[in-house]
DNA sequence: GCCTGGATTGTCT
DNA sequence: GACAATCCAGGCA
């Protein structure tokens, strides 16, 4: 199976999809990598980009589900999601790591490739930064859509791999201003 | 306009 | 385990 899951997979609430897109494939061009950690993000908790209501930034994010919503942070890396619920909730789904199925060495020069020694491949795209790294995606990345009819270039795609039963869910990541929401997910074997 | 701090990572100790 | 790197969005004057 190989199917491009369609709008209404992503347009339902945050906390529904993500630990769903545990085990689906994300493919930009010839990189492939199975989605083995997520967060959820919503406007009503003060962590998201959307608490505050609509910037030029979380447009996208305010939009219609099931496209891209890449952000630049740190001065030096992006971190990509991907837009759920109804069009204007202000919900998305952070991608935070993937293990890679085809394009590894395209991934692996995009990181920096030879300098240093060689990366293995689940540790491509074991992080937001990376992951975006890894998959090319930049801020020219930002508000395409995973669902269009013509391929926009970046798709999440179901190849018949089920979500794992009993994700590990913990509280998110990185988090400053937050509460301790348990909404992170990861797949508790990597799907190794 | 200026100022502050960030949904991170890699490197050094 | 700690911290520097580095740029931009958003808040405030």
């Amino acid at each position: 199976m190989n199917r491009r899951l369609g709008r209404s997979f992503f347009a339902r609430d945050a906390l529904d999809v993500a630990p769903e897109l545990l085990g689906k494939v994300l493919a930009a061009g010839a990189c492939r990598g199975r989605i083995v950690e997520v967060e959820a993000y919503r406007s009503d908790e003060p962590a998201s980009h959307t608490f505050r209501g609509r910037t030029p930034r979380t447009t996208v994010m305010f939009g219609p589900a099931g496209h891209l919503y890449v952000y630049f942070t740190y001065g030096m890396h992006h971190c990509a999601n991907i837009v759920t619920g109804a069009d204007g909730d202000g919900q998305a789904v952070l991608l935070r790591a993937v293990t890679p199925l085809a394009g590894a060495d395209v991934m692996r020069s995009r990181r920096g490739g030879a300098a240093g020694r060689p990366v293995a491949d689940r540790r491509l795209a074991d992080g937001p930064g990376k992951l975006c790294q890894a998959f090319s995606l930049d801020r020219t990345a930002n508000g395409l859509d995973l669902c269009a009819r013509r391929d926009a270039g970046v798709t999440v795609v179901d190849d018949g791999t089920a979500p794992p039963e009993q994700p590990i869910v913990t509280p998110r990541i990185g988090i400053r201003m937050a509460t301790d929401l348990p909404w992170r997910w990861v797949a508790p074997d990597g799907f190794r």
